[in-house]
DNA sequence: TGTTAAACGGAGGGTGCCTCCGTATCTTCG
DNA sequence: CGAAGATACGGAGGCACCCTCCGTTTAACA
């Protein structure tokens, strides 16, 4: 049955378990620590060699992806579900939003998406072939029931939205993200009128008082 | 003034060459390196030990802050020549280009803006001050004009601004980070009769899926 | 149980950060 | 000018992290 070409050896117990723990401490560390943290601290944490961490995942980014994968599907699942729902554009601002819960939970998050953008050449497929596809999906709606220009790519919007999320470790980063994020989505409608400069009477109450 | 208890020594010369060698070399290889390069390379590039450079500039950022300096403030008085243009919007859109501009040319520029953004705390007051002064005037005097929404503050501005720009590596990226900027000057503007989109006091719309 | 390929782990070489302090140099003043 | 004292210089050294390489261990299979 087994020839020697067939190469289909029962993959070592300590090798899988391994895995796992490394995922897991990965987890914790990342999003506690950002994506800056240490890979050895990773692998203390594990209790693995740090040639165990790099066997299983050679770079970085391939833990990232690892880590993230999960969380970058469920974004892709949302997308899907959304699709449905009625207005296009509302559908399109509830997945951003969805996003930044998202970062603001895991902090690792941030690198997974930071993969996605910076991607665009050849490596690492999976997360940006996800999520662009996610974002594609949605715009091409919009776009095609006339709510929304078509001459954005999923890949810009997937860049805008991870650069406003870049910045997450001030005080108020996240309302202000919410805020930049409806203000892009405006601006992503179509417009009705040519481009009339309209005046309101009264201005809008701001959000944010000026500080100093 | 200060004549009697303070007696202020003349500054040694070494000392104030040394400071100009290491601005030199800290911008060239900013610029070319990006913001994360080695202080170590810095302080080999101005001659000096390394001892030198951190004496003058204790932490990283002090050496941006000191390097972009300039640039922070060409783009803080290109704002105030703005304010004198007919269209309020259209000036914010150009001086936003403007950054780009910068950002292309200077790549530890992002750096400085970097700095500009995180310090909304307390430290690092050049930057944060200028840049946020010359966007705000711009946005109020668009918003007063009744052409802009007035619930964005600078510092979001800013943000926003600063995330776009911060995936700079990429091929493509300068055409669209300038589109993404074009889509979200739209957002800012305010929107006509059509639709009431200018939210009053709360930035959220109401029906979004509760965190879980 | 023996053979063998796969996996383990951590030492080690490299880079960068930042501090500390003995030495060199500049300014001031007699 | 020359000494004295203040000021600045430089780089060694300790630390943390990155990543590779290879001798040793261990699980799978017969």
């Amino acid at each position: 049955m087994d020839d020697h070409t067939d190469q289909t050896r029962k993959p070592r117990a300590d090798a899988v378990r391994n895995r796992e723990r490394v995922l897991e401490a990965a987890k914790t560390v990342f999003n506690a620590g950002g994506p800056e943290a240490s890979l050895e601290a990773v692998a203390k944490r594990a209790g693995v060699g740090i040639g165990t961490l790099y066997r299983h995942f050679p770079t970085r980014e391939d833990l990232f992806e690892a880590v993230y994968r999960r969380e970058v599907e469920q974004l892709s699942e949302l997308a899907e579900q959304l699709k449905n729902a009625k207005d296009p554009v509302d559908a399109l601002r509830r997945w951003l939003r969805s996003g930044v819960e998202f970062v603001a939970t895991k902090k690792g998050m941030v690198a997974a998406l930071a993969l996605a953008v910076q991607s665009g050449s050849e490596l690492h497929a999976f997360s940006f072939e996800r999520l662009t596809k996610a974002i594609g999906s949605l715009l091409d709606r919009a776009a095609a029931a006339g709510a929304m220009r078509a001459d954005v790519s999923p890949e810009d919007l997937l860049r805008a939205f991870f650069g406003m999320c870049y910045m997450h470790d001030q005080p108020g980063w996240q309302s202000s993200v919410l805020r930049m994020l409806d203000v892009f989505v405006d601006g992503l409608r179509v417009q009705p009128a040519g481009k009339p400069k309209v005046r309101l009477p009264k201005p809008a109450k701001p959000a944010v008082k000026r500080k100093r």
